[in-house]
DNA sequence: AATTGTGAACACATTCACAGCT
DNA sequence: AGCTGTGAATGTGTTCACAATT
């Protein structure tokens, strides 16, 4: 996935694979409810199967990390919490904004894991005069034309776009513009971005069509058991799979417009 | 990622790969773009554009499908719609579940491209007997007593739960045992099903947790370029990319103290 | 002349399997 | 005895680069 491409120093460590990345939340999650219980240690076996990975997975994983486990013993909770936390960025307090206060954009501004783990929203941000002042989750409204200042003034670094489509490469632009360098969007549209900017999307449209995908392979598959051949195979391993992916930008074509609003 | 395994019949092509088939939706979006502007034909270099994805990688997963393309000319822009829609299985109707109306459920249920391919929104399902019979998004919310009945009756073979993480699971077992197949999860949880269930996860807290690493190791490398070495070098590359990303370079520095809690 | 389609090379990620430590 | 840490093997995904085709 991504990018990539930047020129890799060779030697010298510190490069965590992506992939170990993105579970890194993971683990952090099931970690935490190991220390609301209490609990001290752990064994790779335990943790992923409460991450929902398997264990030499999550043992290389720590391995880049620096491996803090004990051999014969598992892994100390707290301690752990700690060094993810640290490599996540998860000790400094980050700012975010929302821009766009619709239905999803007031969903997210409630959410709670949101501020739990670092995450603070320092505004919330529409381009409806009407909402301006409204409280949401506790949270006035302010009118986009504050965008750039509130950006300035908190240092926010992350922005989160939960507009239509078509105002998500402008409000994205004007983010960019004013600072942020990481931007989580919602909207179902191709950002274009300047290098250095991260973003990484959410999709609900591209997540049902991939489920689609396999519903219909199962399907198929059935037909084709009962005619064709007779598999007496397992079929599917347990697993739980993850998601998400990120992009980025691209070009946008000539016009680059998005089509109305909430296209698919 | 996400499901698979499947056995793979090994020989016998029909194996799309998870990776190719997670862009598919991507392509199909930039096509129908296309299409209302009424293009007739897009080469692989514009439409990977399009799409935030590079033209060989594109042409590579379009030849999975059966390389639907002309030499010299291009791709079809209607017929690729089509093409790809049948591949992820659009051309058929996927009644839904959602379950779980709070504020992401609302938002959910109000999301327009959710109907616009193939999806239909066929129950909203709450626990609280409070919104039975509230209508959101012009369709009224049923209670959950009625949800296996719902499933079975309407034939629904794809549920989202957006209910809060403490009644995931049960929901999941619920839906699962009725006869859904396919789960977009957005509760925060691992959720554990039988083989033969594909699980998604839409995660808000790990995408921003992922962000905030690259938000780091961008200040981190700052840090670095101004303290330590005189790399007059290009940081990164153009890149139309993906995102996400990353990569690479360097490393964080001195390296992370090692503070408090547990020594090895 | 332009642009696809694809083998071969490369890069990244997962899994195995066991040596090494507690 | 038990469990981590990790090289080596394998599997998946991406990119290159050019022959094939219109």
């Amino acid at each position: 996935m991504a990018t990539g491409r930047t020129h890799r120093p060779a030697t010298r460590s510190r490069g965590i694979p992506e992939a170990t990345v993105a579970r890194l939340p993971l683990y952090l999650r099931a970690l935490t409810a190991l220390s609301e219980r209490s609990v001290p240690t752990v064994s790779s076996e335990e943790l992923a199967a409460a991450a929902g990975v398997n264990s030499a997975k999550l043992r290389k994983d720590f391995s880049y990390l620096g491996s803090y486990g004990t051999r014969g013993v598992g892994y100390d909770v707290e301690y752990l919490v700690y060094q993810i936390s640290r490599e996540l960025g998860l000790t400094q307090d980050w700012p975010v904004v929302i821009v766009g206060i619709g239905n999803l954009g007031a969903a997210l501004a409630n959410y709670g894991g949101f501020a739990s783990r670092g995450f603070r929203v320092a505004a919330l941000i529409d381009a409806d005069p009407g909402m301006a002042g409204k409280p949401v989750a506790g949270i006035p409204v302010q009118h986009t034309d504050e965008l750039e200042k509130i950006i300035q003034d908190d240092g926010v670094s992350i922005g989160v776009i939960a507009t239509p489509a078509g105002a998500a490469q402008q409000v994205c632009d004007r983010l960019v513009a004013a600072g942020v360098t990481s931007i989580l969007n919602f909207a179902p549209t191709v950002l274009n971005v300047p290098e250095g900017v991260d973003v990484r999307k959410v999709d609900l449209s591209i997540e049902l069509q991939i489920l689609a995908f396999h519903e219909q392979r199962k399907a198929g598959e059935e037909a084709a058991a009962d005619a064709v051949a007779p598999p007496a195979v397992a079929r599917k391993q347990p697993h739980v799979g993850p998601s998400a992916d990120s992009t980025g930008s691209a070009d946008k074509g000539p016009d680059g417009d998005v089509p109305a609003v909430m296209p698919a």
